[in-house]
DNA sequence: CTGAAAGCGCTAACAA
DNA sequence: TTGTTAGCGCTTTCAG
């Protein structure tokens, strides 16, 4: 192929000539807007079609002043929650005209600052991002963005604009209410190595903050990171009732490591939820196959995605900016795996 | 606030002004771009660090033709493998400068088109897709785009440009092999209802292919749709054990669905894997929490992730076109769920 | 209903 | 080493 064949993207121009149309009119055939008779409408399309013109949305962004793009930012796609929240925000944008684009920090702040000034500099419709915790400079950005801001997850913080999510304290809180009022009494905890994950810290936080209601204090603990989260969740619990066998309730930062917990006190004979309790966090589908229905606390993902694009999206159509806070509540799921009453 | 103190986005201008050195000298510190001298660098960095100037990638890419995305579409997210495969790209893509864009497609040919139109509207450096069935309008935008396309996950079929991944005919093939070696006979296929998914869909007239090599045809089969994969698998088990009593293999079209089918054979009380064989797809790192092994073939997703980013960094280095393929070798595992010879 | 002119904010290419 | 001049391909605005 000759130089001079080059295959040269196509512009509006391009469709201009082959339709004897001005580019003007094409552009708005093309974004159906204003008024154009059907006549020149179909000569345009059929043209479009026929070279195949794909617009430059870049050239269209920087001449409006508009990015129908929404960045955002999740600490993993590995963890199953997120890629959860991702689809109640694509859901919600489906039909907004709104497309989402995903950024992940792998719970680095670093990466985090990173990515949201790659995302920033696209200057898109809004941003949501998980937690509420940011390094100063992050906070800043997003502050001075002019764009509509969304923390997700969790309710416990100091919101930059908007947040949506459920308070992890309280959710820590009530099951250890839940667990006290069961009857168990010698409680241990499984976890992440928590620096990272603030929504665990604060979950351990309001659950000691409940055993300490009744006077009771966290009997054990144990923590990991990294590796296949059901295997660890059985080497966690075998070590810690090792340890300490004198332990009557198991609570996991997480559904999985609390999947791989029952699975072992299955294989090892424990009876469940009679001498030993169990529960995680999250309320997975993934559960609902085990053999025992793990006691959970469901973390409204979903719901959560969706209210999340909802305030972005309409931000975008009225313009207004302000903080909206929106607080779910986790229901509590005793399952299988804690006495009832 | 007054209409007037409303906050305009910086620009290159506002740094120039405030640094008292030129636009075009600003522009080359901010991208190291060319000889600057250090004392013009300080001055410009800390004005710009000072108004938290973000440059405006819309206007550069504009101007300089180039924009330093990825796209990338999958079908799912939830599927497990996919955000394997994602990191995979991210990490390899790390260095380079580009920046991966996900996009979903939830099985939909329709959905795909919109989203590739979407995202080629944007001129990304390169497209990474899963999987080697586009509508022809899809096909014909990726041919038309005059950047590298890479289609992944799967190598049976006519590629578009680059292509990296295993032949899920071949795994198919393989895993009838190696079950007829181990003495299996009246087998069963369990999966997901197939019109939407092209690899098991192949990996099925692998599997049957190799059956037929020794004369033997499957025994039964059983299909589902949605729902918690591991329950699924539970209930699809019991049904077409039910149903073909006589059945001493199921091979399941993925590692999830076979999860659920050992665990409710282990709760059935099932001699697994001497009365009864298992086998799933995938490799993924669940099953290591599980009693049993499953027997399984990797997938090779993150490797496949890898050397698609690499294909596209590398052409956008070089600034060649040309279609490579990369087939990779999935490997057998025959875990604890398939007899030993 | 259609078209012409003037940029959007940045960078390539050249000049100093 | 630094600055100047033209656009990139589209949309806004205003005139027909």
């Amino acid at each position: 192929m000759a130089p001079t064949d080059m295959k040269r993207t196509l512009t509006l121009r391009d469709v201009s000539e082959a339709s004897g149309v001005s580019e003007m009119t094409v552009s708005r055939v093309l974004r159906n807007r204003g008024d154009v008779s059907d006549a020149t409408r179909d000569k345009v399309l059929e043209a479009a079609r026929r070279l195949g013109y794909v617009p430059n949305k870049i050239a269209g962004a920087l001449a409006s002043q508009r990015v129908n793009l929404v960045a955002v930012v999740v600490p993993s796609l590995s963890n199953l929650v997120f890629p959860e929240v991702l689809s109640g925000i694509s859901e919600e944008l489906e039909d907004t005209g709104l497309q989402p684009v995903f950024g992940v920090t792998n719970y680095s702040a670093e990466k985090e600052e990173a990515v949201l000034y790659e995302m920033l500099s696209w200057r898109p419709s809004g941003v949501i991002i998980a937690g509420l915790e940011h390094s100063p400079h992050a906070r800043a950005m997003m502050a001075n963005s002019g764009i509509p801001i969304v923390e997700i997850m969790d309710v416990d913080g100091e919101p930059i604009d908007s947040v949506v999510g459920i308070s992890h304290k309280r959710a820590g809180l009530e099951m250890a209410r839940a667990i006290l009022k069961a009857g168990y009494r010698k409680i241990g905890f499984l976890g992440t190595k928590m620096p990272d994950d603030h929504r665990a810290r604060k979950r351990l936080e309001g659950f000691e903050a409940g055993l300490a209601e009744a006077g009771v204090e966290l009997a054990d603990r144990e923590f990991y990171s990294g590796g296949s989260a059901l295997l660890k969740g059985r080497e966690m619990t075998e070590a810690i009732l090792k340890r300490s066998p004198e332990l009557d309730f198991l609570y996991y930062s997480n559904d999985m490591i609390g999947a791989g917990g029952l699975l072992f006190c299955l294989d090892a004979g424990i009876d469940v939820p009679g001498k030993l309790g169990l529960a995680g966090f999250n309320g997975v589908d993934l559960l609902e196959g085990l053999p025992r229905r793990l006691a959970t606390m469901d973390s409204c993902r979903r719901e959560i995605g969706r209210r999340a694009a909802e305030i972005i999206a309409g931000h975008s159509h009225t313009g207004l900016i302000g903080g909206e806070r929106i607080e779910l509540t986790p229901t509590l799921q005793l399952g299988d795996t804690i006495r009832r009453a």
